[in-house]
DNA sequence: AATAACATTGGAGTAAGCTCCAATGTCAAG
DNA sequence: CTTGACATTGGAGCTTACTCCAATGTTATT
């Protein structure tokens, strides 16, 4: 139904990610709710979440008569996972110019190109990893070793 | 120099994709080129290119004296790459959403709030796999089995 | 009752990207 | 010339998220 591959659905079961209920002949047996779950992992996964992250903190249906404190928890986890999303999208963001930039410079080889994607590459790696800067004049400057 | 760990560049000259050159005592010597090259793997990396998409492919500096097809080739790839992370970048957008209205429903309980994240996955959920809209109506309004 | 087409299980294998290890080589300092 | 701190290599092991397999159980159909 969500064309996920019976053996994917076992694996999830045996991890203890998504444990179906099952017939009087232990053939399993997926509910509305086990549906939603795997659908929310499915969102969860596409945005680079861990099966590990991901289990236990995304059967919301189950969170119908509420710990208070429990959901706090969730909800900062949520917040610093979409911070940190937020992070993300902006470096992506980055590297969508560079690749353009890259293409450009590619198709038409002039000093200006060239220079823009030099740029662009200084940017990102710098905000990649906080570099100190000097790092990268001597990568770009020295020509010995 | 670039934090990478030794025993990963020792990787990376295996499977062939930085392969410095060598002091005569067999001693891998990382020339700025390499470095270069080293920078632009992580910054790919990053954006979840394979090593194996990398490859061979973004060893800019070796292409002054260049074939025109080869670079087109490239700037091809480059092309679908961007288009590919456009896309990715428009879905994690949405699941950042989906993350804020998350977290406001689980400090907030009510209807709206509800209803809104319902609406939200349902959104998601199609964009990232262009489902029949009728199977999301299945699993959300069957309350059997 | 026999067969096909499903289900179950434990366990092994795969791919990517490292990460670690043991055996050995190189080299500078004491 | 020995010691220690590096380097080299081949090869094994790790993690994540599956994916496949063999042996066996269940169910529906002929």
């Amino acid at each position: 139904m969500l064309q996920i591959p019976k053996d994917t659905l076992r694996y999830y079961d045996r991890i203890g990610i998504v444990s179906p209920s099952r017939r009087e002949n232990r053939y399993r047996k997926y509910s509305r709710d086990d549906l939603i779950d795997l659908m929310n992992i499915q969102i969860m996964q596409y945005a680079d979440f861990a099966l590990d992250e991901i289990r236990g903190r995304f059967s919301f249906h189950k969170l119908d008569h509420i710990d208070p404190a429990y959901c706090e928890e969730v909800a900062s986890f949520l917040d610093a996972k979409n911070a940190e999303m937020r992070k993300k999208i902006a470096h992506l963001e980055k590297v969508s110019q560079l690749l353009h930039t890259a293409a450009a410079t590619l198709r038409d080889f002039n000093h200006e190109s060239d220079q823009r994607l030099t740029e662009t590459v200084r940017e990102i790696y710098q905000s990649i990893r906080s570099i100190e800067p000097k790092i990268f004049e001597e990568v770009c400057n020295d020509r010995q070793d």
